[in-house]
RNA sequence: CGGGACGUGGCGCAGCCCGGUAGCGCACUUGCUUGGGGUGCAAGGGGUCGCGGGUUCAAAUCCCGCCGUCCCGACCA
């Protein structure tokens, strides 16, 4: 492609929205432009990354027996009644005037296709695929391309007889996810994930390290534990039963509200203190203890209470209900709530926590002795520097980016949808089914956080819009003109994807910048300078490194640096 | 949805407090110039100052309302 035909607008300036390295490179480079909030049109250049992307992942579901298809965007709204999503917040973009909605995924779909023809054992196992746009309500777009309304997703699904058959769908997915990263040259790791309101049994999450990447994950560099930190877990000490439990003992607390401020005020240690925490699950009153100032998992909180609407208590309710203010409520005759704990508060004695009377504390509480806990549970979020619960060396808690994530899902939607079929006995069941995701917008995204420097996107061979970036020094000089036209020809007859600046307007350090910032891996740079030896110079974007090549040699120079 | 910020030619910004001619850099057009790291000079084109209302002789500027965008948080299969 000449550049001097191309749409291909690079800027030097970039939009104050945008605050991310890959946010800013992606419109500095010219690959995509802000259409509104979340959603972006890709320009040419872009695309091609997209299409790079899209065709590593396809090739490598291909190579699993994935069956590529094209699911509709558009929905009828009933099949989403029938799952009972049609209502889940922030989910649907919907179409009102058809009852349509703009699909967020396609379990539902697919089922709907299963239902209709999947009949006997004898049809299954069945993985079916897509790549295609997605669009969410999505209440706060942002990083750029990361987390958008509209996306493209290549979804897919496994469709099994038996959770044996699940099993091997899912690990099969499982491979094909790690060599389409690796493919594409991402950082990933593994992590074990939540399947949250999905469903399901397991669930597994690639994500690459980024200090912009919204998800929260602990790694373990010894053993190579890695786990969403809404799953994680760590062996941190429990709160100790002590020989002498001491009988219940009020202490006056004045103005103490925090765990930090009893901890001062009483001179003990954190893991003493019982923290209460007052929300309501489905409207009725909970209470959940803490140990000192570890931090509720509100994930693994509603997993525990298995599922349900949990809220936060306001604080006039609960002042209503105990007569106190939230730094002083405790599980000890407190009357109307039910009460959990977390495991690392079972068996505990000798504890404070609040009198549920604002000013008071209790002392020597034994849980077990004065108080009703409904279950242990664990519940704290894990933090950097707890010991590893596989290993016990000390855990890194780092941000990330979730480029796929693979779930078991099982029958929830193939019950509702009816997608059953008769086994070897006659017998009709359920279509198991495993739902599988990988963000292709975020593989582009991902790779330029991790990949570029303060010049530009360093693209590699994997996923570059083009190969190589030829440079016509002058376009006032023939010879440049005659030599550089020639290698162009060349490289793109030898099918070497090349892009050609050819502008005769543009200043030769004009052309040097605008090939740094859309960071080809290769730049062959043709000017008199190397002419007069009949020479070329090959720089490579990635490690600035040149060398001069004859112009005969160029092609064959190209494709083995290419290899490399 | 809570907190914060911002909205002025395509992009980045100033002007707003203290009301009175819309301005700068980049980009764009034309001519000359330069030619190995965002050439230089000159002449141009382009803006309902987000939208609506109010105050005022007069509003980019002050007041009210709305909309949009971004950031933090909440939420997120």
């Amino acid at each position: 492609m000449r550049l001097s035909k191309a749409f291909i607008p690079t800027q030097k300036e970039v939009p104050a929205d945008a605050t991310i390295p890959s946010h800013q490179l992606m419109i500095r480079a010219g690959l995509m432009r802000q259409l509104t909030a979340g959603v972006y049109s890709f320009l040419p250049l872009g695309l091609r990354a997209l299409m790079k992307a899209m065709q590593i992942v396809r090739e490598e579901m291909n190579a699993i027996g994935g069956q590529e298809f094209l699911l509709p965007a558009l929905n009828p709204e009933s099949l989403w009644i029938q799952t009972g999503r049609r209502d889940v917040p922030n989910f649907i973009l919907s179409i009102e005037e058809r009852d349509l909605v703009l699909a967020p995924t396609h379990e539902e779909v697919i089922a709907s296709i299963a239902a209709n023809h999947i009949q006997s054992y004898k049809d299954l196992p069945q993985i079916w695929y897509q790549i295609q746009t997605k669009f969410r309500n999505e209440p706060r777009p942002r990083s750029g391309v990361l987390r958008g309304r509209q996306f493209i997703m290549k979804d897919s699904y496994s469709l099994d007889a038996s959770p044996e058959g699940l099993d091997a769908s899912y690990e099969k997915h499982a491979e094909a996810y790690r060599r389409a990263f690796t493919r594409a040259g991402l950082k990933f790791f593994v992590v074990g994930a939540s399947s949250g309101a999905m469903g399901g049994s397991g669930s597994q999450e690639f994500m690459v390290e980024s200090e912009f990447g919204e998800d929260t994950v602990a790694l373990c560099d010894a053993c190579g534990y890695a786990a969403n930190l809404e799953v994680a877990t760590s062996k941190v000490e429990p709160a100790a039963r002590t020989e002498n439990g001491k009988a219940v003992e009020e202490i006056h607390t004045p103005n103490v509200k925090t765990i930090d401020q009893l901890a001062e005020f009483l001179k003990v240690d954190h893991r003493r203190l019982a923290k209460s925490l007052v929300y309501r699950h489905n409207g009725q009153p909970l209470l959940v203890l803490m140990v000192g100032n570890d931090q509720l998992n509100e994930t693994k909180l509603s997993a525990a209470l298995g599922g349900g609407e949990v809220e936060p208590m306001g604080a006039e309710q609960l002042r209503a209900l105990t007569g106190a203010d939230g730094g002083s409520i405790g599980p000890v005759g407190l009357k109307g709530f039910r009460v959990i704990a977390d495991k690392r508060l079972e068996g505990a004695n000798n504890l404070i926590s609040g009198a549920n009377k604002n000013d008071y504390h209790l002392g020597n509480i034994d849980l077990q002795r004065d108080a009703t806990i409904e279950g242990y549970f664990d519940l704290r979020t894990v933090e950097a520097g707890e010991p590893c619960p596989q290993c016990l060396k000390l855990l890194n808690v780092t941000n990330a980016i979730e480029v796929g994530h693979i779930f078991k899902l099982g029958t929830k939607y193939s019950e509702a949808l009816n997608a059953r079929f008769l086994d070897e006995n006659g017998q009709s069941l359920p279509i198991i089914v495993g739902s599988y995701g990988i963000g292709i917008e975020r593989i582009v995204a991902a790779f330029i956080e991790q990949s570029h420097d303060d010049q530009g996107i360093i693209w590699n061979t994997a996923l570059a819009p083009y190969h190589v970036h030829v440079i016509a020094v002058s376009m006032n000089s023939k010879e440049t003109v005659l030599a550089s036209n020639q290698i162009y020809r060349a490289l793109t007859e030898a099918g070497v994807e090349t892009l050609f600046d050819d502008r005769s307007n543009a200043s030769p350090g004009f052309k040097f910048m605008d090939a740094d910032v859309l960071g080809m891996p290769l730049q062959v740079i043709v000017g008199e300078k190397g002419l007069r030896n009949k020479q070329v110079e090959i720089k490579r974007r990635a490690t600035g490194e040149r060398t001069m090549v004859a112009v005969d040699d160029v092609v064959s120079e190209v494709k083995k640096l290419l290899q490399g």
